[in-house]
DNA sequence: TACGTCGTTCCGCTGGATGGGACTAAGGGC
DNA sequence: GCCCTTAGTCCCATCCAGCGGAACGACGTA
């Protein structure tokens, strides 16, 4: 975990922010230290220090912390830094008005499917980057998947995967035969599978050298995406991803 | 700077990443360094730490760092976090319908104005929540200003106001003449003082105890706000602000 | 009142963070 | 080609800063 040359109190103020946004809204001083295996003084020190600075907030009456403003205008700051969001986001927009859907733009981030671009047709929804799903239950999750080595599919099945919905893979084998079929066609689906009245197709964004380093997502609530539309959300959606390959000229932010 | 009781190291990891977000792109290690009057090792050091975490990155050619996709993943779930943003985000989407402008909600951060909502009733606009803008140069930023100690404004007039366009204000004693003229009228104007086809008004959002802890804004490119449409803008700004201010029930993101 | 739990503070010890400097690689100028 | 500067990283002896144990005050509860 940590490896030789790495400053100790840091790493651990690290994981205390990174816990801190896992849970969902606050978090005390005496759970954290548990879950992370420190001293409670230990992280009351460190959480003070993280406040200081303004990355986290403390409770005026409960105590518990969360996480700081600071981290707000950092995330805004980091998300006009990073490569791949900038470029990628005026071939969203323009795809989105074209079909007249949501499209996003998604990479792996650990066991999860990360939210890294995202545009809507629609108008007023709120811009969902930063967001995490699940892999196996999204669209951009099985193309990702899709491009990982089998044995990270069944280590995850270890863990099991969570039936969102009804129509929600959950058994490895059927998993292994959907995600082989994704690298057959070049595109996924997922029809409800993760909120029960949201439809998505999603395809591969590859780098120059052909590895697939992103998924780009049409999705829609209800019955916006029936089953005839989709060779056509999958035609534009190739279009955009190819665009974007182009345009990263294999610079892509490393995860 | 770093009173007693604070971590060393993470205080200096945390501005690091602060540093970090407020070079837009990427920065050296020598550079931050600098900037900090640290060490470069230990500059490297914290870095290489941080990288671990992901909360930044390095750019393979250049060996810069820039901020992580753990932050903007940190962002989304402090933004969700965040009390005053959520409760605050319905009131001025409807508001962005009604009126048919872009809305933001905006905090003092500092000695700039922060976006921490926003709402665009155009469509295709990127949400800008966790951007800065300058405070003497904005509708909401004289709002703010005009419920700060007048010291505090004279000790800004000592850096000296950005002439970001001919009408910004830049002499500080028109700047505490208009700062009078917003708490005697209740709400601010900026035509064209930031950006140079971007009017807007803005009005305080108070908590229970009537202190002011945000300000509302309705902004729009061009000409679309005329003098004559600001009564209009300002009774239902003042309308959600109100709504606003009974939701958050005292309960108020601490700055 | 007595108890459990919370977050914070104090303090002595020690091992981890520090910064000087060496090292390597990549430009830029001549 | 060469040298010189600049970059980021690595190594190591020193020493002080972070550590964890324990005590503390505040709060809610039985």
């Amino acid at each position: 975990m940590l490896d030789g040359n790495a400053v100790r109190s840091v790493d651990r103020a690290a994981s205390l922010l990174i816990a801190l946004g896992e849970s969902q809204g606050e978090a005390g001083v005496t759970e954290l230290a548990r879950r992370l295996g420190l001293h409670k003084s230990t992280a009351s020190r460190l959480l003070a220090t993280l406040q200081k600075r303004g990355l986290v907030e403390q409770d005026d009456d409960s105590g518990k912390y969360r996480l700081g403003l600071a981290v707000v205008r950092l995330g805004g700051h980091a998300e006009r830094t990073l490569d791949l969001r900038s470029i990628a986001l005026s071939e969203l927009e323009s795809l989105a008005r074209n079909v007249k859907e949501t499209t996003t733009l998604e990479i792996l981030e650990g066991d999860t499917v990360l939210t890294i671009a995202y545009s809507d047709a629609s108008g007023m929804g709120r811009d969902r980057s930063g967001r995490s799903s699940p892999l196996h239950a999204t669209a951009p999750g099985k193309v990702l998947l899709a491009n990982q080595p089998e044995r990270d599919v069944i280590r995850l099945s270890k863990v099991g995967f969570t039936p969102y919905t009804s129509h929600t893979i959950v058994r490895v084998d059927l998993l292994l035969e959907e995600l082989a079929r994704v690298r057959k066609r070049g595109f996924a689906t997922a029809f409800g599978e993760f909120e029960q009245s949201v439809n998505a197709i999603a395809v591969p964004v590859y780098d120059q050298r052909t590895s697939v380093v992103a998924a780009l997502e049409v999705r829609a609530s209800g019955n916006r995406i029936l089953p005839s539309r989709v060779p056509e959300l999958v035609e534009r959606a190739r279009d955009a991803a190819a665009v974007i390959t182009e345009r990263i000229g294999g610079v892509v932010a490393p995860v």
